[in-house]
RNA sequence: GCGGGCGUGGCGGAAUUGGUAGACGCGCGGGAUUUAGGUUCCCGUGACGAAAGUCGUGGGGGUUCGAGCCCCUCCGCCCGCACCA
């Protein structure tokens, strides 16, 4: 009986309704069962998915299907982290209000992940730019605030010229606005800010706890922590050189071993004594202008010299009070880490010793290598910061770096005693808290009112949300809430009096701090979440997004989940047990001969043996094939997942999405390779088909007996089943999809030798045999081609959907075969194979091996020297 | 500069974690079916060699009966952080 092609437009369309009129992708708060919470990191409502979005959602819905088989409560929700700047960008390039254009925009991306067959609970849908949604995270803002987590500060801030807003440090990369990509500027201006630096420790300590995160990840938030330990020492200064008197002067070092190297102090161009001793001195005013002007991009910072000004200003050294120690400013002191201050050691600080080079202030080696001579060990040009014995430190020669730390605190610290402290043990972190205040409309309001009178005054609770004002224009730069006629101007809760509203709005951050955990109950109206709910669900158990989260969102969901439990809105710290973050997905590039981008689906690609050429559609002129790259609008190599799902269907996309490449990696879209998995997935449907036929013949009853064939193909069957399942667990999908091709192909032979068999009708034995095997292959390759395998499980006669087929036992007996193959080596080289019984002795194996032509030809009549033999695994014989 | 990762056929990649290197796919070559093909099926495909065989996981060295995997060293590529005291 011909087999009809399978139809992708069709089915598709079919199986996606029959799913959604049957809910059964709905999850129930109330299931008793075990919960499962699988989430991908939500989309920004940019108004169309990408491949990103189909490898992203794709590894997720293979895992909720998995688990959900497996007979967990599985959780997969999906939302919209709609607040930010493109909805502004677009109100003011195209005169559409944030709102329309965000709404529209998700709902376009809805229908486009509907296509995909997601197996998603869309009744928790989110989205942060809902009230309803935003009027929680208000409600924790105020929260936070009265425990001492929010706090409003002057402070130093990232200044995005372009976006006319403000940037959290995590935001700015390489000097430039992570969005805008212009050059950052140096701004003081009054912040909110998150105290996320009160959970520094806590945040680097709990990492080690993370064990289902991936390494790399863990490592950069560690160094974005930036711990470090050392010592906090207070300089006397002389205070006749000093601008108004001032006596001491505060650093802070991981070096106090070297404090006899030392040969200048340092201040920061900001540092408050800088700034004192700069009012009547001219030149020094004019160096720290100098130094603010210089930009923090990558390339001025390394061609940056090390340049100082020195104030006239004396230090007197902890140990000595007849050393004098000359006090510069220099513009590579960093005010926001430590003091703002330091004391130099050239010898043993290449940055320091730069900088003595210049001013020509010497250097005295201190800690001498174990293979120098310390009457001869001497520093020109490159700074020693290795291993050894303190030399020409007085008290402290002889020592190790560690013993001559730990007696400089000791010392210092002894002479503290009664005074204020000479030196203190202190940890210091490059963690700085998190500056939310954003000047912009399209964002959470923060809702406080600034009152002449009372101050800062917070909105009650009873007046939340405060909502965004609708009627708002994008006529110039700046905030909208500050141009707008009325929406700020609010009478004080506290006095009555006239007072205004913060026009700040929340960093995008915040929302997407805790959407994850709204998703266990986006109904409840009183509260962000309901403690028994969220206390059941969390912490997700398979979190799966782009790398580029590593320390953001990550980092902030982790601080947040944290301070939503010291106000008692969670009971957990961390919020994501298991991460998994994949790759990119690629493609290769094309360029005309005037240099501009052509896409792929404009090019034609031609090959003839190895070589590969390209031509433009429209003219036929050469197009030059480029670098692989990330699909991007501007190197024009996107293809657009519409459009390849309407030419092979979701599951194709899918199914090559996560074949070939591992999902960590980045993984490369070929024409070639979709073309594969359309084939594939044409020929998985005509395999069920004639397997079907065959399974037709299948006794009700199991069968007691099997004979060889029917034997062969349920070991395979079961091994197949095994190594699926395995790799599934361990997100291997790339090879899983090996395991199932691999699979079709054994089906596919026990199909032709039953069909080239005379015509003859299969034994009932053999079967069974293939009704339980197909019935497995497309329990298989189900989390990945849901609607394909719906279609071939209904015309395998089932009356279900296979969606809500329990995943199949393996049968362990199936695993073991009676008798092993072991390759025999002949001094580490394969040189034949010896069959014996599975749970051969070694004497037996060693019988039957010594017994081989190979073996014996190679031993030339003498005994071997020794024979290893690894029982099920290999044997070595030595001659 | 600091930290981390990676290097396997023409390509993407497997390899039970020290035990038959190259599973599976793509590509390529050959054959069959077809009026036709984004068709299907079969065979071959690491290199050298007529074959027996020899070599082979970036280079060199080591440990081991045995190394893609462990150790040392060198080379190359990628990512993150970056004047952090």
């Amino acid at each position: 009986m011909p087999i009809e092609r399978y139809n992708p437009a069709d089915a598709e369309a079919r199986w996606q309704k029959i799913w959604d009129q049957r809910g059964i992708f709905t999850t129930k708060n109330d299931d008793p069962r075990k919960k499962y919470y699988v989430l991908e990191m939500f989309p920004y409502p940019s108004g169309r998915i990408h491949m990103g979005h189909v490898r992203n959602y794709t590894m997720g819905d293979v895992v909720a299907r998995v688990k959900r088989a497996m007979g967990f409560n599985v959780l997969h929700p999906m939302g919209w982290d709609a607040f930010g700047m493109p909805a502004e960008n677009a109100a003011m390039e195209r005169k559409v209000h944030p709102k329309a254009w965000t709404y529209d925009n998700i709902a376009a991306m809805k229908k486009q992940l509907k296509s995909m067959g997601l197996s998603l609970d869309w009744s928790r849908e989110i989205a942060t730019c809902d009230p309803a949604y935003y009027k929680h995270q208000q409600k924790m803002f105020l929260d936070f605030l009265r425990v001492g987590l929010v706090e409003r500060e002057k402070r130093k801030v990232n200044w995005d010229p372009v976006d006319q807003t403000v940037l959290a440090n995590e935001q700015v990369i390489d000097g430039r606005g992570w969005r805008s990509g212009a050059l950052v500027e140096q701004r003081e201006m009054n912040q909110w800010v998150f105290k996320i630096t009160k959970y520094s420790q806590e945040l680097l300590d709990a990492l080690d706890t993370l064990d289902r995160w991936p390494e790399k990840v863990r490592l950069m938030q560690k160094n974005w922590i930036g711990r470090s330990e050392g010592l906090l020492v207070r300089f006397a200064l002389d205070p006749k050189t000093t601008p108004n008197g001032e006596s001491e002067l505060e650093v802070f070092t991981t070096r106090p071993d070297t404090l006899f190297g030392a040969k200048f102090m340092a201040l920061a161009p900001d540092h408050p004594l800088a700034s004192a001793a700069a009012k009547n001195n001219a030149a020094l005013a004019e160096f720290i202008t100098a130094c603010k002007h210089t930009g923090t991009a990558q390339e001025l910072i390394d061609k940056a010299d090390k340049l100082g000004f020195d104030t006239g200003m004396k230090a007197v050294h902890p140990f000595d009070p007849s050393w004098k120690i000359p006090v510069y400013v220099a513009n590579f002191i960093l005010m926001d880490y430590g003091t703002g201050a330091i004391f130099g050691c050239p010898a043993h600080d290449q940055r320091d010793l730069d900088f003595v080079n210049k001013y020509g202030l010497g250097n005295t080696p201190v800690v001498c290598p174990p293979d120098q001579d310390p009457k001869r060990f001497v520093i020109t040009d490159t700074a020693y910061d290795g291993d050894g014995r303190m030399i020409n430190s007085r008290f402290l020669d002889g020592m190790s770096i560690a013993q001559a730390k730990e007696e400089v605190a000791r010392r210092l610290e002894e002479e503290s005693r009664g005074n204020r402290p000479v030196a203190q043990r202190r940890v210091n972190f490059r963690l700085r808290d998190w500056g939310i205040s954003r000047q912009r409309y399209w964002g959470c309001p923060i809702p406080v009112i600034h009152c002449a009178k009372c101050g800062v005054v917070p909105v009650p609770e009873k007046d939340l949300p405060v909502t965004l004002p609708e009627d708002v224009t994008f006529d110039r730069p700046g905030n909208p809430l500050d141009h707008h006629p009325t929406w700020k101007n609010v009478a004080c809760p506290q006095c009555g009096g006239a007072a205004r509203r913060e026009t700040d709005t929340m960093d995008t951050f915040v929302d997407s701090s805790w959407y994850f955990e709204r998703f266990t109950d986006p109904w409840i109206t009183t509260a962000p979440t309901d403690r028994p709910m969220v206390d059941a669900w969390m912490p997700v158990n398979q979190y799966i997004g782009g790398i580029e989260h590593a320390i953001l969102h990550l980092l902030y969901s982790r601080f947040f989940t944290r301070a939503m439990k010291a106000t008692g809105h969670v009971g957990l710290e961390e919020p994501f047990a298991g991460l998994f973050t994949q790759g990119m997905v690629v493609h290769e590039t094309y360029r005309r001969s005037n240099g501009e981008w052509a896409a792929p689906a404009e090019v034609k690609i031609e090959s003839n043996g190895d070589a590969r050429h390209a031509t433009l559609l429209t003219t036929g002129e050469a197009i030059a094939i480029g670098a692989i790259e990330k699909m991007s609008k501007s190197k024009r190599n996107t293809v657009d997942p519409d459009d390849i799902i309407k030419e092979y269907g979701a599951d194709v996309a899918r199914w090559f999405m996560l074949s070939d490449s591992p999902p960590e990696r980045d993984v490369e879209w070929t024409e070639r390779g979709v073309q594969g998995a359309w084939r594939f997935s044409q020929r998985l449907w005509r395999l069920v088909g004639e397997a079907a036929e065959i399974a037709k013949l299948a006794p009700a009853e199991r069968p007691d007996q099997f004979g060889p064939a029917a034997l062969g193909l349920r070991k395979a069957t079961h091994r197949a089943l095994n190594r699926v399942t395995d790799d599934i667990e361990k997100l291997h999908f790339n090879v899983c999809v090996a395991h199932i091709y691999e699979f079709a192909n054994t089906l596919n032979g026990v199909i032709g030798d039953v069909g080239s068999d005379g015509g003859t009708e299969a034994a009932p034995d053999l079967a069974w045999a293939m009704r339980e095997a197909v019935n497995v292959l497309v329990q298989l390759f189900h989390p990945m081609m849901p609607h394909l395998a719906e279609e071939c499980w209904a015309a395998l006669g089932h009356d279900t959907l296979v969606a809500q087929a329990p995943w199949p036992q393996v049968e362990r007996a199936l695993l073991v075969e009676d008798t092993v193959t072991l390759p025999v080596q002949i001094n580490g080289k394969k040189r034949a194979e010896a069959t014996v019984a599975r749970n051969a002795g070694s004497a037996e194996i060693e019988a039957a091996v010594l017994a081989l032509d190979a073996v014996k030809k190679a031993l030339d009549g003498k005994a071997p020297k020794k024979v290893i033999i690894v029982p099920q695994r290999i044997v070595n014989v030595v001659a």
